[in-house]
DNA sequence: TCTTGCACATA
DNA sequence: CTATGTGCAAG
């Protein structure tokens, strides 16, 4: 992010057809999904027509102009802007689960000094990350479609023991949030082989965790657009009435009507002193996407999954992305990806290299993949399985597993993560420490929530993008992402220990090691 | 740096 | 009305 300006600057679209363009009245951006394969399993699935866009596109462009920051607390706390989406290209009549995940950005610990962001050192060792599946999960391609994909309820915390199954963050860290569109389709479903999924990644989403905010830009842009925040809202004229009030003095209040907000407008910020610059309108358009299938049944393929760690390219850094799309379909690791297959096939950023590069990933399934080099690839798994738990018999559970990192801190995380199920299976074949399941923890009744824990460790930045090039074919994204796919397991398994502790809500964490790269130096934010 | 209680806001 | 989400400032 806030490297800004790069990315934007020039908005370039590689692909006309794909994209949204920057100018685009709405906020809108879809995300393309441009398929590669389309006659692949991915078309066949159905996920390479699925688009996704970034709601209130704009307003996120604004903060992370400035370089965004999100508050982390030990009760959790919501973030804002919300994330928001407008799914298109979904089967009206197919069943799919909707859920979130962050992972780091990169890793490096962050500073704001002279206000400005700087790296400070090297990031803690990732946390467990989780999974926060939409409530609504799983629904029809019809119910997603119909209105705006919300993850508003989706808090965040810095309470590495949180009981509430909210997303765990370091502070100072930087963070990309992504969406994972899992089908479910009874035909189809978690357990079975060719579960399908695709994932999308905004740049423009990517923030910084911070206890208190650093950046006063980013505290007004938080009270001007932020509902809740009214009350630090006001005239010049409120201000020194609520200035006073704090101190004891009781003053009328002046209407505060006059605040100004903005309305989040043009595609240009506004701010006016973005200091980045970015200007970058294409981001907004469509994350990158891949799909996947699996047809891996076994535990063992499964975890064996490829490292899909991927690395984001650097979205600010380069300048003229723009989203597209990728498909990446991959029933059998034998087929599309196969060649590709170098066992991990992440994608690869080239920050630097290719301003307008973009780069999509497939991921083998169905080797194990090797370990990066680096060593810290992260492969996330996803794993969908029938949960007993959920309200609805259907309802399935999801989960995210990958690989864990050799290290110890993160198999410590692991254990007081709330593994999946699957996880344990899974375990075995890993090559290291198994995740250990923890009770999950409900938090809501309805069952729908899951969430899952991925870990993430942190690659080497730079270099393990460049291993393993697997790039794929297809057009660069733009702003918005990329995607990464990871297997999903088919095995619908049931845990009967899981049972009891999955209460309704049911969060299962499990633990992935994705890192995302960003590989922005910097984050400038500013000014 | 982080935690806590507060006033003020939404829903 | 209650419950909950905000940033702030003090600790």
């Amino acid at each position: 992010m806030a490297n800004g300006g790069e990315q934007f600057g020039l908005a370039e679209h590689p692909d006309p057809g794909c994209v949204d363009s920057p100018e685009e009245p709405k906020q809108e951006n879809p995300s393309l999904t441009l398929s590669n394969s389309p006659q692949t399993a991915s078309s066949q699935q159905g996920m390479g027509s699925i688009k996704v866009v970034l709601h209130d596109r704009e307003l996120w462009t604004k903060f992370d102009e400035v370089g965004t920051e999100m508050i982390i607390t030990k009760a959790g706390r919501r973030m804002f802007p919300s994330y928001k989406v407008k799914v298109i290209g979904l089967n009206p009549k197919t069943k799919y689960i909707l859920l979130m995940d962050i992972v780091p950005g990169d890793d490096h610990r962050y500073k704001f000094a002279d206000n400005k962001w700087s790296i400070t050192g090297k990031a803690e060792p990732a946390m467990p990350g989780r999974l926060y599946v939409h409530p609504d999960s799983p629904a029809t391609g019809a119910h997603w479609s119909r209105q705006l994909v919300s993850f508003q309820k989706l808090k965040l915390t810095n309470n590495h023991l949180d009981p509430f199954g909210h997303i765990i963050l370091n502070s100072m860290h930087k963070y990309q949030p992504r969406l994972h569109i899992v089908k479910a389709d009874e035909n189809n479903g978690f357990g079975s082989k060719n579960t399908a999924f695709c994932t999308h990644v905004f740049p423009e989403t990517a923030f910084i965790a911070v206890t208190s905010y650093q950046n006063h830009k980013i505290t007004q842009l938080k009270i001007e657009n932020n509902p809740f925040a009214k009350g630090f809202r006001g005239s010049d004229d409120n201000e020194l009435h609520r200035m006073a009030k704090l101190q004891g003095k009781d003053y009328p209040v002046v209407p505060r009507s006059t605040v100004r907000q903005r309305s989040c407008s043009t595609g240009i910020l506004s701010s006016g002193e973005s200091q980045a610059l970015r200007g970058s309108p294409e981001t907004a358009g469509s994350p990158y996407s891949c799909e996947n299938s699996l047809n891996s049944t076994s535990p063992q393929e499964l975890l064996g999954a490829p490292p899909t760690h991927y690395t984001l390219p650097h979205p600010h850094l380069q300048p003229g992305q723009q989203p597209q799309a990728y498909n990446c379909s991959k029933r059998k690791a034998e087929e599309n990806c196969s060649s590709r297959n170098l066992q991990h096939a992440y994608k690869k950023t080239f920050n630097s290299g290719s301003p307008s590069g973009n780069e999509s990933y497939c991921h083998p399934s169905s080797y194990p993949p090797p370990p990066p080099p680096s060593g810290i690839s992260s492969s996330p798994a996803l794993c969908l399985t029938d949960s007993p738990y959920s309200s609805d018999m259907g309802q399935r559970q999801a989960c995210m597993f990958a690989s864990p990192q050799p290290r110890i801190d993160e198999l410590n995380c692991a254990s007081w993560s709330y593994s999946c199920p699957l996880t344990t299976a899974m375990t075995p074949m890993e090559p290291y420490p198994p995740y250990t399941p923890h009770p999950s923890y409900s938090s809501s009744p309805q069952g729908s929530r899951l969430s899952a824990t991925t870990h993430q460790s942190s690659p080497p930045l730079g270099e393990h993008m460049g291993h393993d090039p697997y790039q794929s074919s297809g057009p660069s994204p733009q702003s918005s992402q990329n995607i990464y796919n990871r297997q999903l397991s088919s095995s619908l398994r049931e845990y009967p220990r899981y049972t009891a502790n999955l209460s309704p809500p049911l969060y299962h964490t499990l633990e992935t090691h994705t890192h995302i790269r960003c590989g922005v130096p910097e984050w400038s934010a500013a000014s």
